[in-house]
DNA sequence: GTGGTCTAGACCACT
DNA sequence: GTGGTCTAGACCACA
């Protein structure tokens, strides 16, 4: 578990956590069945509240990357390489397309915008 | 004035009237000196709060768009085509340190970034 | 709003504010852009907490029945009577699923299983 | 002995033991005095906790469908296929009760009722 | 010990 | 006033 929190972010907090663990998993950084802190100890870690790992948690299982066994634990689903690849871009399509319709909106073209993005990365 | 609000967004009201008048004046279709409505018109006319409008209007003003005259009116700056352009692009930049930090955490490559990219335009 | 909260069910408190409220809406009892209660005056008069609310507005609106305005408040989607007989029966056949794979393991006949039902009604 | 447990599902371990062990005892599959496996061969072969098979155990037993002869082991009790057939529909009758409230509340009639079963078997 | 749920009260952004 | 989020502490069922 390597996670960073910020309150100063705009982001909520749970949504900060499902996103970075999210990532984890995606790139296989968390390996298949590995178990995952238990909420209590991972919100006493990170000292934020319970019902926030929770939430971050919840919203993992939704989306099949992560299953929970009541008085067990939480553990990272199995997923092949391929279904890892697709999730990804699946997540982050979805939110590119919420992103290019802002920059869409000032008229740019996609050349243009390969510009501005290589000078970000 | 050609604006289209969504309840159903999760981007504030207000952030969205500002995000389109800017996107329109940077892309020129607001001519220097343009008179944008009086607020309580916008506000009638879109359907939306007055503070609503207000707080959109400030923004732009922060940002140099367009001035105020106390008790004319709101009227669009004079900015020569490359203030624009720059301006622009100093927009999207700023998004886009934001968006790419989430493509990022993903172990995305910048390629990986372009091929995305180019299905979502 | 006519909601009755069990604390002895063995189902939670969202879970039943839940099912009451999008059986209701399937109904047709809650018309189109029906405003629901604010979270906090539903969680005053049925003695919950406010995140017990939220949490079953929340799978209300996943699951596309309501939507919620920030700053205006909740509102029942608009369905058609198609939609909404066709949510209905996903709903339905869903949990039936679940029932019957329990009546089946007994080796009971689909014949005998409408015999007890009728009793049942 | 043969069970199938499943720990992604949302029934307790215990729960699924209690219904597949009672499901067999009722389908005839297990004769009248048939000894069930010592609990702790049980819980090995099941890999599950001594206390998850015991706590099966002794809901069978109040049920009246076993009886345990302390340092012999667990039989299954003599019933007549009129005791279990009856035995069994009350057990899915005392289901059902639950179930079809669930369904009702969506104003479903008996027949379409009916009409969704048959495609669910 | 684990997850599942709930409460009461709080602060913030948006309208 | 509305929803959105968060905390701290609590009780329960399950393994």
């Amino acid at each position: 578990m390597n996670i960073a929190i910020s309150n100063s972010s705009d982001k909520p907090i749970y949504q900060q956590l499902f996103e970075q663990i999210c990532a984890q998993i995606l790139k296989g950084e968390l390996g298949n069945g590995y178990s995952l802190p238990p909420i209590r100890q991972a919100a006493t870690e990170l000292r934020v509240s319970i019902i926030t790992v929770k939430k971050a948690w919840e919203e993992l299982e939704r989306l099949g990357l992560i299953y929970t066994v009541t008085g067990k634990g939480c553990f990272v689903a199995e997923l092949s390489p391929d279904d890892m690849l697709q999730k990804r871009n699946e997540m982050i399509l979805k939110q590119m397309v919420i992103d290019t319709s802002y920059y869409k909106s000032f008229g740019i073209t996609l050349e243009e915008t390969f510009e501005l993005l290589k000078e970000v990365y």
